[in-house]
DNA sequence: TTTT
DNA sequence: TTTT
């Protein structure tokens, strides 16, 4: 149950490669910088200006699996999620960060055209514990087909804090 | 022109009175604090637990304002704007914050019913230089009636049907 | 998985009551008119304008039986939805309606505030053989408590051909 | 101005080539039709299904112009408009037609990768009467790059870092 | 700091 | 009628 609305709807381009981890009870987090940009044409100069947004997006569960695994820096993509701003501190400085949190209830879509960026999705980052830490780079991947869309939903609140013990950004 | 979509959907309550400034050009801008809160059913305890977002919010220009002139603490507002970071500094350490501006191309709608928060729209903040500062506080409300939605840019209906001598599709 | 996105956000007033049906399976489809309206100022005339929009939105699952028992003609909600138009025949001729389906997925939300519309929720309407015709209306309400908000989720397709036996709306 | 919200999110596939006419006022209007579409598995038989939804556009004005001019059969593209419905007649008999509007206040921006579709923008069609009509349809192309998106509002930022010589919030 |  |  929700009261109030808090929507964030973007379409951009990865900053980097996305980063992903495991919570202790096995769920996928997965972190990346998208950018937006605007261009316009300064009234005074006549000249045009660009600014660039760059947004953290961190996505929690499945959805953080496929991003981790299909995304690359420089994809394009779709995302719908929620605003979400964190406190932590550092040298006794309370800072905040707001990022954009994409988990059940949100939707990721890739918008690359036909398996851009080189085509090829990366090999998982293995879970501990759950799986064999030798577990071969090597293995045949079994998702050959990209999976350009996810749309996953709900509301129970993700363990994130727990996990946060280094900043991530 | 943009690369991008950068789009934030808000329905909140205002956390307090929101505060109008002038700029050096006579534009407006209207801060503000926006409330959104989730609730759900902690699986484990079976206890409901609630989460509150905290937003900030800036209106540039004529929908600021508005904002400053009708809108109150406790305010519920729909809102449509851009995520925006600024970066600013303190005691020489680099800070970040994140902020949803609503500006042109945005949107501000009141959703408290009939003139709700003591129904009484607040005297405009004078305008540094360009407003005599003896200016009555008593003076005449131009503005009886609620004000409640502002879009800073469509409306003008197309002339759509004039054109529709045979049926499109 | 979707290819492409599909959304529909609306706020608006219903104009007349809800009406609730129920599926062979057991699950409640629920169907409104929602009115949206713009005004604006005529460029060559200087008069107000004004014109409504009318959509069709229809609930199906939980959301279903939520808005069936808790809106009212005049309710004011926020819905999140996507489009969908059915094809019927009448007197042989094909026609088409669009409606905003609100399912797993969608959200729905009442902006009213404190139990408007005379505070009251209404009797579920019975569902046809899993509940006893002779169901008393004056039974005791358990839910005394407004549920202005529902956010649920997911995919898959709602029976609605197998029950569109008649035209709704 | 605006009591309630109308809003439409569409992104998916031209499902032909747009067609461009003109007003006689000499505004433009760009109608094309845009899939979306959903596939999931079925819970009884396992199978994947697949529905795809079309959508019926229109665009209106200088955002008219560019859809008719870069947009191509299959051409993947965001818009963002409202909601409205036609009542046209044909035989004696009154239908409805309902339509997503990108005028004012809408947003378009094609995502097909640099200048896909053959990457050649089409010749605009010459405006009746305000043009003359022996207008060569060999002229050279005045717009060799891809102009991607279009939005009708918003763009000029804010003058916003001069007024903050001190730390809002 | 809001709201129900 | 699109797309993967």
């Amino acid at each position: 149950m929700a009261r109030g609305i808090n929507k964030v709807i973007l379409i951009g381009n990865l900053g980097g490669d996305p980063e992903t981890r495991y919570l202790p009870n096995g769920n996928a987090v997965t972190n990346l910088t998208l950018a937006t940009s605007d261009s316009w044409r300064d009234k005074q100069t006549g000249q045009m200006q660009e600014r660039t947004e760059w947004h953290r997006v961190t996505f929690f569960g499945k959805i953080a699996e496929i991003a981790g695994q299909y995304l690359r820096k420089g994809s394009k993509i779709y995302i719908e999620g929620r605003l979400q701003t964190r406190e932590w501190e550092k040298d006794g400085v309370k800072r905040y960060t707001t990022e954009v949190i994409v988990d059940i209830g949100g939707t990721m879509q890739m918008l690359d055209s036909r398996g851009d960026n080189d085509g090829a999705s990366r090999a998982p980052v293995s879970r501990p514990q759950s799986q064999p830490q030798q577990q071969p780079q090597s293995q045949p991947q079994q998702q050959q087909r990209p999976a350009p869309s996810v749309q996953h939903d709900a509301q129970p609140a993700p363990d994130y804090d727990s996990f946060d013990d280094d900043i991530p950004f």
